[in-house]
DNA sequence: GCTTATTGAGAACACTGTTCTGAAGACGTG
DNA sequence: CACGTCTTCAGAACAGTGTTCTCAATAAGC
């Protein structure tokens, strides 16, 4: 359907700059793209909940009734809204020699965009990578997995462990930040504080290990965690490939 | 607060009983309990999204309002409905020569009760086990990942990476359940050939891995997937335990 | 300029979580 | 047995939700 987004849908647009002359307020026609961008600046400032079909419209100047002539439903809305997380993601070609380091780039991608609109993860969570906009990013996935050698039944899971974990941990970070905007901490450091006197104060008979870990749990910051659990899985993919007998004798 | 459950609050019932001679409907006593228990039986029949207190006040045939003098919100329904998970779930003491096993076992059981109750990996992705009930559990875990020789950084992270895979996978497996709802697929065998021909109907050209991976994505039972992805992350923590030299000379 | 088709507005429906007001029940005390 | 008290439930109400309906106004084609 939709290819390269904002031009097949704005590039005829020359014919109303005349009836822009009028001094009505100019009407510029509503689509479905900026039906997207205005979900979007609700999603940011009012978060996932906050996040209605009323609202939306209101950004927009428009009634409610309007978006419904361009979004079949506000499913698809947060279906298209998804389909945006993938719209400027690089999709290398694979290089057996980097594989390790080319995953852990893309996830981190998928990270950062991810966090780039608040409570962004909960729409990427209920949603799927199969509609057709998406499928090459899968399939460029399986590809890299297997140019490196993996087994193909482990290649196969290898996509669904990582978008688990890239989810997920962006996921519990969404989660954490809407706490911390109840909580009315205001910085996030007084909410560290806060979690981890909760952790010390716990009875160190009965629980040891949460006490001693809990530094390690919340000192380094997020990024750390993310990248040492990224390695976790890493790793454990490396360990299915059987190291090429037939090559060159150097090392 | 609530220990053993059931216990505290049914055991003074006896004064009722005499009440019961009356030909009025006997009017058993609301109880925390007794909603949460009518919670999960609107859940499975209705799934999350018609998860309503409504529904719940009309499965014990009670107002609306009277759920709200056991129960502050919704959401604190949702978070005993979570604590319900842990309910009986066993934590066994590190064994050393089997952590893996002891992993992987405690990881199929919570992918078990998460798959117990229609759509529960939602409430459970939405909750952190961090209530004085559920911190003995990520006590367990953290011990017997410290236990197994694994350095304390990579211990704090392990159970995040777990647990992120577990409810992630759960959540997955939910959400395919709930399309497969929607789409009137009777049988799921059904519902699994309908997305195979989709991957088969692709173009082999542009998705030549897709194509021929598509068998073991969905042809394997989500059992073996989540057995792999498990193996998966076990192998990524074991690779970072470092072999004792100081042990005894037999191997 | 007129007709036709699209587009947005406004009201409405059936819901949701939550709170408020009363009434009816069970309890402890005379 | 009778009284006041105090908890517990019922019912209505409020503000909000997604979605659909009807109808007026606007733009496009001839």
């Amino acid at each position: 359907m939709s290819r390269s987004r904002r031009d097949d849908q704005t590039m005829p647009a020359p014919p109303w700059e005349r009836s822009r002359k009028r001094d009505a307020p100019a009407r510029v026609p509503l689509t479905r793209e900026r039906i997207v961008d205005a979900a979007f600046t609700v999603l940011d400032r009012e978060g996932y909940d906050g996040l209605s079909m009323r609202q939306v419209a209101a950004e927009l100047g428009v009634a409610v009734s309007a978006l419904y002539a361009h979004v079949a439903s506000k499913d698809e809305l947060l279906e298209h809204m998804y389909s945006r997380l993938f719209d400027d993601q690089e999709l290398p070609d694979p290089d057996p020699e980097h594989w390790q380091e080319q995953i852990k780039e893309y996830a981190r991608q998928g990270r950062a965009r991810l966090l780039r609109h608040r409570d962004m993860a909960r729409i990427s969570m209920a949603h799927v990578p199969f509609t057709p906009e998406l499928l090459p990013h899968v399939e460029r996935l399986l590809a890299i997995f297997r140019a490196a050698g993996m087994p193909d039944r482990v290649a196969a899971t290898a996509g669904d462990v990582l978008s688990t974990f890239l989810e997920g941990f962006a996921f519990e970070e969404s989660m954490w930040e809407e706490r911390r905007r109840n909580t009315k901490a205001g910085n996030w450091d007084e909410m560290r504080d806060t979690i981890k006197g909760y952790f010390d104060a716990l009875p160190p008979e009965r629980f040891p290990n949460l006490v001693t870990l809990s530094g390690m749990m919340f000192d380094d910051g997020n990024d750390a965690r993310f990248e040492l659990g990224l390695d976790i899985i890493v790793r454990g993919l490396a360990s299915y490939i059987e190291p090429k007998d037939a090559g060159p004798a150097s090392g």
